[in-house]
DNA sequence: CAGGATCCCCCCCGATACTG
DNA sequence: CAGTATCGGGGGGGATCCTG
């Protein structure tokens, strides 16, 4: 416990040039790959329940319209959180579900959710 | 390991109403908290290196603006993620840090940025 | 059923200029 | 130094209509 690592210390010191980058930020991409206002509600939906059909998602999360579900499958699936499963026939049949990928970022954002229960609420 | 849980059986089985909602999810508001292009990199330098000035931020984050980062530093500032430490007098002087819940996301985030690192390059 | 096409809007952001 | 004010552009999103 060094108290040069005190609040006022560190405020206050004037030896503290910004050696850090944000260049090198991990988190960007990690950015980039939940953008979007319902990215983050198609990977829970995937990863809370089962494989689903395009009209269940359409159905299940309330409010997204079928073009931009369209999207943002598209973009999951090419990033490769996704996976899209094409069964020809009448009617046609279309099944997504999260790859292995999909899956851990799932969980590990499931466990930091719980993470904005400690914040006060909106 | 019971064969029900293949991928063919559940994507052939019409035996499964999607029970599951969107309405309680809770990466919702997560994701609300981190919106914005620059969100995240705000929370990545503050969380790798110490309490920055305003300043200091418009440095180490190239590209952002003036305007974009006080938007991001009120709003976050805000949702309880960062503080504001204002010391009166010429030139003033502003520090931002993150706060407890802030730094508990930033290393939530930050372990699972290297998800990211099994995906194929962009 | 699972989308594609089109139009419009709004919010986020960038750039510039100015101020306490 | 740490912002604010203002204008303008672009992309994500909503609504509607159409199709294989």
């Amino acid at each position: 416990m060094n108290s040069d690592t005190s609040l006022q210390s560190i405020l206050t010191n004037p030896a503290h040039p910004p050696e850090i980058s944000a260049k090198t930020c991990p988190l960007e991409r990690l950015g980039r790959l939940l953008r979007g206002t319902w990215t983050l509600q198609v990977l829970w939906v995937l990863g809370e329940g089962r494989p689903l059909r395009f009209g269940d998602l359409r159905t299940v999360i309330e409010g997204i319209s079928a073009k931009v579900l369209t999207e943002r499958l598209r973009f999951m699936e090419h990033t490769g959180l996704i996976w899209r499963c094409h069964e020809e026939g009448v009617p046609p049949k279309v099944t997504y579900g999260l790859t292995e990928v999909g899956t851990e970022l799932h969980d590990g954002l499931k466990r930091l959710g719980r993470i904005t229960d400690k914040l006060p609420p909106e």
